[in-house]
RNA sequence: GGUCCUGUGGCCGAGUGGCUAGGCUCAGCUCUGCAAAAGCUGCUACUGCGGUUCGAAUCCGCACGGGACCUCCA
């Protein structure tokens, strides 16, 4: 097994990773509330947890990975606790029920998750079908004297719970700067103080989604489910939970006070917490308006303002995106989101998307010249090496800028041999080919466009008739027709590539 | 206002106190009927000012710039 040493947002640390059995992990990251479309912010934390994923169980791990889907009890204003269940309120606008609304960005986003080829979870756990594990944890909170029920809500008593435990253990504030931040907010007077938070909630009359409960009829609270959830799949305490960063403050700090108010120990081992995307420098949020979607990012066009939904393959598309200037693989797009560790921002642009795009295709064209050269009696390059410093990279907190970095000097080695300028035996090609499996494919989740099926082998064949039709006119220095069919080609979308050994092509 | 993070070459982006990360751009070269593509080579930067040290992009202080959180957020 390899030493992993990841960043514990608990510590502030790298810290050799240890789970609490050998071979087994339990991770737990907190996936996506589903009243919109999943943005490619919330994309870029997926990604980066499916490489931890990947490479846990790379090195051996069996890893039980729980992603949850939040489908209830979103408040839109939760310290205030006015506004309406998100989910609920949108059903209203649309006129559709809950599920409804649920179901179809469960649908998107599942779809954007298969293009970035971000494997599925072990475990998908809906919060709505865990309603009775919330109750219960609320009742057991209650017990231990940490949570107060008023008129049918039930809040969590932070002060109480912060006499005895560092409530804010997580993001490194102090109670007491936290109390005195003060700003004006509304509807607190139910709450004895500004730092409770709900646990559950008394639904009104108009509210959709509710259920019973020993306090009346209402919906679970916000941070609720995670902590049931995670408890019911990976135990009172487990090895790894994400999120995205700002998550630290509120609803991370509040889980771990659920736990522990629960079951008086800490639930969570490792916390790992991943940076933000920024547009022009500045988070990319819902609330702050600038989300652009991964159907716009893969297709270059904006969504049209009547599609009826942002799923990639029903999405209705209208002009072209002012931000791109051209439709982006969505394998592109999570290698370029692997160019950048996942503690840091991450800025979108089109100028540094392209300059990803380029070197991708570099990357992956090495991949195919891997296959074609010849080996030697005698290596010229130590390739043992290069694979330490792959996976020292990864064990370094899952460190892939550096493991790119040491793939593109496989890439340089493979197009230095392939010219005969160097050599490589066939043990050794056959080790890049495995790191190359392993890395690109396995780790980084990068999969090799495989053109197959019965139109692409008439592509083929169209195609080298063309070459040879053209390679002749060149033959016979007949350059005005193989210049038209080299441009013409350029203008159907493919291009022509001469090479020393006859021409190749490729689709623009 | 409070708490915290951050400032790297034309651009993006890694960097564990000493050993030129990497990608893109650009330049030169190879290849080529020309071009494109591809490949090779080159381009030694760390916001400013102090300090610690034999030595600092890396540690400390101050200043300035950027950002996050404190309110739903991945």
């Amino acid at each position: 097994m390899q030493a992993l040493y990841i960043h514990n947002t608990l510590t502030r640390k790298k810290e050799l990773f240890k789970p609490i059995n050998p071979e087994v992990v339990g991770m737990y990251v907190c996936g996506p509330t589903l009243y919109s479309d999943v943005h490619i912010g919330n994309c870029r934390t997926f990604t980066s947890f499916d490489i931890m994923y990947r490479y846990l169980q790379h090195i051996g791990y069996k890893v039980r990975y729980v992603r949850n889907i939040t489908d209830v009890g979103h408040l839109e204003d939760e310290v205030a606790g006015t506004g309406e269940d998100r989910i609920g309120k949108q059903a209203r606008l649309k006129k559709l029920e809950p599920m409804e609304i649920v179901q179809r960005y469960a649908f998107g986003f599942r779809e954007v998750m298969g293009l970035l080829n971000i494997l599925p979870p072990s475990i998908e756990p809906l919060a709505s079908g865990h309603i009775i594990e919330q109750i219960e944890m609320t009742q057991q909170i209650i017990a231990q004297g940490y949570a107060y029920v008023h008129e049918g809500n039930v809040y969590f008593d932070v002060e109480k719970f912060a006499q005895k435990h560092n409530y804010g253990i997580l993001s490194g504030r102090n109670l007491e700067d936290q109390l005195n931040n003060t700003r004006d907010l509304d509807g607190q007077e139910e709450k004895r103080g500004r730092l409770d938070f709900a646990l559950w909630k008394k639904a009104k009359p108009e509210h959709l989604m509710r259920w019973n409960s020993p306090w009346g009829e209402g919906f679970p609270g916000w941070h609720i489910e995670c902590s049931a959830m995670s408890q019911k799949y990976l135990g009172q305490t487990f090895d790894i939970h994400g999120g995205g960063m700002d998550l630290i403050p509120t609803h991370h700090t509040n889980e771990i006070a659920q736990s522990v108010g629960c079951c008086t120990h800490a639930p969570v081992n490792y916390w790992i917490h991943t940076n933000m995307l920024t547009l022009n420098g500045q988070k990319m949020s819902r609330s702050l308006g600038n989300v652009f979607l991964p159907v716009e990012l893969f297709t270059g066009m904006k969504l049209a303002a009547n599609s009826p939904s942002a799923t990639p393959s029903q999405a209705l598309l209208a002009e072209k995106h002012p931000l791109f200037d051209k439709a982006y693989n969505p394998m592109v797009v999570r290698f370029f989101m692997m160019q950048t560790h996942y503690a840091s921002t991450l800025d979108f642009s089109n100028d540094a998307l392209q300059a990803s795009e380029k070197g991708f295709n570099r990357l992956m064209e090495s991949y195919n010249t891997l296959y074609k050269i010849t080996p030697e009696k005698t290596s010229s390059f130590d390739i043992k090496k290069i694979q330490e410093d792959c996976y020292a990279a990864m064990n370094d907190d899952f460190n892939t800028p550096v493991l790119i970095s040491h793939l593109f000097e496989c890439a340089r080695i493979i197009n230095l041999v392939n010219d005969k300028k160097e050599t490589l035996t066939e043990p050794d090609i056959d080790l890049l080919k495995k790191i190359y499996q392993n890395f690109i494919e396995g780790i980084m989740g990068i999969t090799r466009e495989e053109q197959s099926g019965k139109s692409a082998e008439a592509l083929n064949g169209v195609m080298n008739l063309v070459l040879n039709l053209r390679k002749k006119a060149k033959d016979n220095k007949d350059y005005a027709t193989s210049d038209e069919i080299r441009n013409k080609l350029q203008d159907a979308g493919i291009q022509i590539k001469d090479g020393k050994e006859g021409a190749a092509w490729a689709m623009l």
